[in-house]
DNA sequence: CGCCACTTTGAATTAGCTCAAATTCCGTGG
DNA sequence: CCACGGAATTTGAGCTAATTCAAAGTGGCG
């Protein structure tokens, strides 16, 4: 584990590539700046600065904190008593982590970070405690639960419903989107995973992921950037879900 | 519509068979009960009687309440604006309904009775303002929600993970779960679905869980009771994570 | 009794998997 | 700076699990 604390007194917030955005873009990303505000007025929550590789928590790990990741990116994997495992979710900055844990007492998941960020932690007693004298604060909780289950079923959904290069435009579509909605740049997403991690997450082989990027690539609703192929540019997030709707419905007109 | 509102006089709880259970499994049960005597004393919510297929609340439908349910069997279903529906999830006595409705003010799913019952209406602001003077029923609210999510995700893990007659085994047994931790008797399940219903929950097709279930009652896992072939009855519920198992290691023993 | 919805089972088709080989990328050490 | 080696990626070629299509069979209910 090489993470080390870093005291209160950091910077406020990472600096955040403003383009033009839209209106309720501008106030989806000012709803994660104004819940960062508050919990750090409420608890000055100790930050962590974690790198690619670091584990947060552990499944099995009692429970004791929430964290809020401020920057960076993370990947949550679930762990099956017979070994199967999955990546249950990624996690971008605004995003609370370690939900699983406070029913049984222990986490269920891993935490693993898949980039340099900074992540506070939250002490869950504590964080009642703050609710209790201060109800939005209790409301920002919630919010971040509800919008937890109803992405994942999401999930579940896009698993069910959707052929793999559908589901894979659909991953990618989905990430956009929470670029989006912190007010982050639509037209790149750094995929920091390796195509077997994305066919675990996806329920596909890594070939199959492959397979689905390059012909997504062919037919221009991506492309490669830079050297490596983890770089994707996405000209128009449109033609991202056009490809999901159109592999849905075979060509009905005539 | 047909469900209609029940004062608060009625019946405080179900009749519960009550077979020989491990201490566990009464605690569980106890956990229900007391979940619901709080919920009781703090908020007298009404309550309300629904019968098969009766709607409590439509994706869409502004959020206001969230729902306690008694007794009786629900579906959530999940709808993408294309049309796309999967029923993501199963609602027993003492889980709660409309979680996902919290973070943008209106529902995501619709909730569908699949038996008669009875529903608990929690006015979300009233429980709010409860939580606040009773600590233990907050707790209790959290718990719910983790529980969702860390439900949620084990269904994603089983959708990507297993192969479909192991999936269908994993729904059978994840259901005896349910019903064991709610002190029922785990040797019997009365699937009030359909096979497409099924399928279309565990990301399948109707004639794949028609064959998966043939299997399983060839195999001695699972046999089916009465004239319909709705009633299941599982001897030894063990057999069933057996078949999930054997159907993960390809016979590595020589 | 007969209709209708649900279920089962079979046969043919296919999407995605497995296996295999070639290629690219990137860090490391000479 | 370049050569080397391991890891990740791409692409091809069968193979298989699950789907689609089709046809009986079964049960519930007016």
């Amino acid at each position: 584990m090489t993470a080390t604390v870093v005291p209160a007194s950091a910077s406020r917030a990472p600096i955040l590539p403003c383009a033009a955005v839209s209106d309720d873009v501008r106030a989806a990303g000012e709803h994660i700046a104004d819940t960062l505000r508050r919990l750090q007025e409420a608890l000055a929550p100790p930050r962590r600065l974690v790198h690619a590789g670091d584990v947060l928590y552990q499944a099995g790990d009692r429970f004791r904190n929430l964290y809020v990741l401020n920057s960076g990116l993370f990947k949550i994997v679930n762990l099956a008593p017979d070994g199967r495992e999955q990546v249950v979710g990624i996690k971008f900055r605004g995003d609370w982590l370690g939900f699983d844990g406070i029913a049984e007492g222990r986490y269920g998941c891993d935490a693993v970070a898949m980039d340099t960020g900074e992540v506070w932690t939250i002490g869950y007693e504590a964080l009642l405690a703050a609710c209790a004298a201060r109800p939005t604060l209790l409301v920002k909780l919630h919010e971040a639960m509800s919008r937890e289950i109803a992405h994942d079923r999401g999930s579940l959904l896009s698993m069910c419903t959707l052929p793999a290069d559908a589901r894979v435009a659909d991953f990618l579509r989905s990430w956009i989107d929470s670029l989006a909605s912190r007010g982050l740049r639509t037209d790149q997403i750094s995929l920091r995973m390796t195509r077997a991690e994305i066919g675990n997450h996806l329920g596909m082989t890594l070939e199959t992921v492959s397979r689905a990027l390059s012909r997504l690539a062919r037919d221009k609703v991506i492309e490669f950037a830079g050297k490596g192929r983890r770089e994707v540019h996405i000209a128009d997030p449109e033609r991202l879900s056009a490809f999901v709707q159109g592999s849905l419905a075979p060509p009905v007109l005539q």
